[in-house]
RNA sequence: GGAGGCGUGGCUGAGUGGUUGAAAGCGCCGCUCUCGAAAAGCGGUAUGCCGGAAACGGCAUCGGAGGUUCGAAUCCUCCCGCCUCCGCCA
């Protein structure tokens, strides 16, 4: 949720976002709405500072007038409830400013690569070399991520679809070892960085989720329980619910949290999408980064390059290809300011896939979880927020084996993941 | 699952229909004292919205939403949250 104030003072700014991102809201009507909304507010407090004044006298003619006045007043409160909710309805509808940097474009093959990075061929044996745009070459007919699995014993989807259901898997051997591996080597990279590690809540509550701008609009991509509550699509939601309501002082700023949690996604409307293999699923683990920082632009946009670039030194140095990708504004999801895609290299689809998401959002979402710190100069302001991936796994498990097969069917563990999962090589 | 209790400012905690936005204490900030610090003393210290260039003014807020009343932190209804005991339990 924007700022009201913000939007009045800068019609034009809000306008230009909206076109950019090709969305669809009538801002007039907002600032109609706000404008009636002031009008009738500004009513019901005379009334009300009337009937203040006037309600310490006891005489039955003034009591009566001030019967009278009551009635005035519940008139003209029922008609600004009615207008607020208006008002109200319509703020949620008003979408984040996009960052200047945010390319133009209307949807996801407008998005902008930033750069690319692939792993020198030293050490890697003659088998595997990589081009000059940075793309790997085998030397071999390669596998897919699904069978190298199935071959190596990792995985099992038939088993996982007879007891989980569509889109079930279980992880198993070296698959269940080197997702421990990745989930601590993400974790303890994060820790290096100084980041306080979490184990969060899977299980929301219906507010939160609300706060976080996930319900109502994703409804159906969420899964519901019977005591109504929700499971979380990512760490995000229950760590950004962490300090809800709080005023926090800014020399505990920037909050910084790696959070571990298992996310649901019902992926609704993805039915006919990804449905080998393990890169889409309902039930998957994630290490989560999130950053809680001061109200300033240049402070956001210097933790969301740092958030992005933690996300990279982490897939560097698991030796996979990737790119990094600036969401154009048509793709640019409602809340953000800006979004970086980190997308590692698929060999098999060749082509890039999405493995982590890095998102600036400003103070959209700490406004309406008053998420807030007092500043140096006593000022309470919301604070600003970032999130991105550390490590989702099984998701990275595609790219993680697929580049680092060999033409035997066997995979090398890279060098960073060795210490956690005890072995070189799966084979 | 059964029984009961509780939600007041950053915290502890008074307050049961009429200047109560709310006593007191703690904490925090400023000043005095001091070479400095501590202690002590004095003063200040909620948030949101609306109007205003500002000073300032108005309104709202005692978990939330309704209701009763001229008037509600205080009475009524519903909801939410938390806690304790018993049962069950990784």
């Amino acid at each position: 949720m924007l700022d009201i104030k913000f939007i009045r003072e800068n019609e034009e700014i809000v306008r230009a976002a909206i076109a950019k991102r090709r969305y669809d809201f009538n801002l007039g009507r907002l600032l109609e709405a706000d404008e009636a909304r002031r009008g009738l507010l500004q009513e019901v407090e005379n009334l009300r500072a009337e009937q203040n004044k006037g309600s310490v006298s006891f005489d039955e003619a003034q009591l009566a007038s001030l019967r009278l006045l009551k009635e005035k007043l519940q008139k003209k409160e029922a008609e600004l409830k009615k207008t607020e909710e208006e008002f109200e309805e319509l703020m949620l509808q008003v979408p984040n400013i996009p960052d200047p940097t945010v390319p133009e474009g209307k949807s996801e093959e407008d998005n902008v690569e930033i750069r690319r990075w692939a792993p020198t061929p030293e050490g890697r044996g003659p088998d595997w070399n990589v081009g000059r745009d940075k793309i790997p070459i085998f030397s071999f007919k390669i596998k897919d991520h699904f069978t190298l699995m199935q071959k190596l014993g990792l995985a099992d989807t038939e088993r996982g679809a007879k007891v989980s259901g569509f889109r079930g898997y279980f992880l198993k051997n070296d698959g269940a070892l080197l997702s421990f591996a990745l989930w601590r080597f993400a974790l303890d990279y994060m820790l290096q960085k100084g980041f306080t590690p979490f184990i969060a809540p899977a299980l929301v509550k219906e507010n939160i989720f609300v706060k976080t701008g996930k319900l109502p609009q994703f409804r159906e991509d969420i899964y519901a329980t019977e005591d109504g509550l929700f499971l979380a699509p990512s760490a995000e939601v229950p760590m950004m619910g962490y300090h809800e309501g709080e005023i926090l002082s800014e020399d505990e700023l920037p909050k910084k949290y790696a959070a571990f949690s298992p996310c649901y996604r019902r992926e609704a409307g993805s039915y006919g999408k990804d449905t080998k293999g393990l890169y889409r699923l309902h039930e998957f683990m994630k290490v989560e980064q999130i950053v809680l920082c001061k109200a300033e632009h240049q402070e956001s946009v210097r933790w969301h390059e740092e958030l992005t670039r933690y996300s990279e030194e982490m897939v560097q140095a698991l030796g996979l290809p990737y790119r990094v990708v600036a969401s154009c504004a048509g793709d640019l999801p409602f809340g953000f300011v800006k979004m970086y895609d980190i997308e590692a290299w698929i060999p098999s689809e060749k082509r890039y896939r999405e493995t982590h998401s890095s998102s600036m959002v400003h103070d959209f979402q700490t406004r309406r979880l008053k998420i807030r710190y007092k500043s140096q100069d006593g000022k309470i302001r919301f604070a600003h927020s970032l999130n991105n991936t550390a490590i989702a796994t099984p998701r990275i498990l595609q790219s993680l084996l697929e580049n680092h097969q060999k033409e035997d069917g066997s995979v090398e563990i890279p060098e960073a993941l060795r210490k956690y999962i005890g072995k070189d090589v799966i084979a």
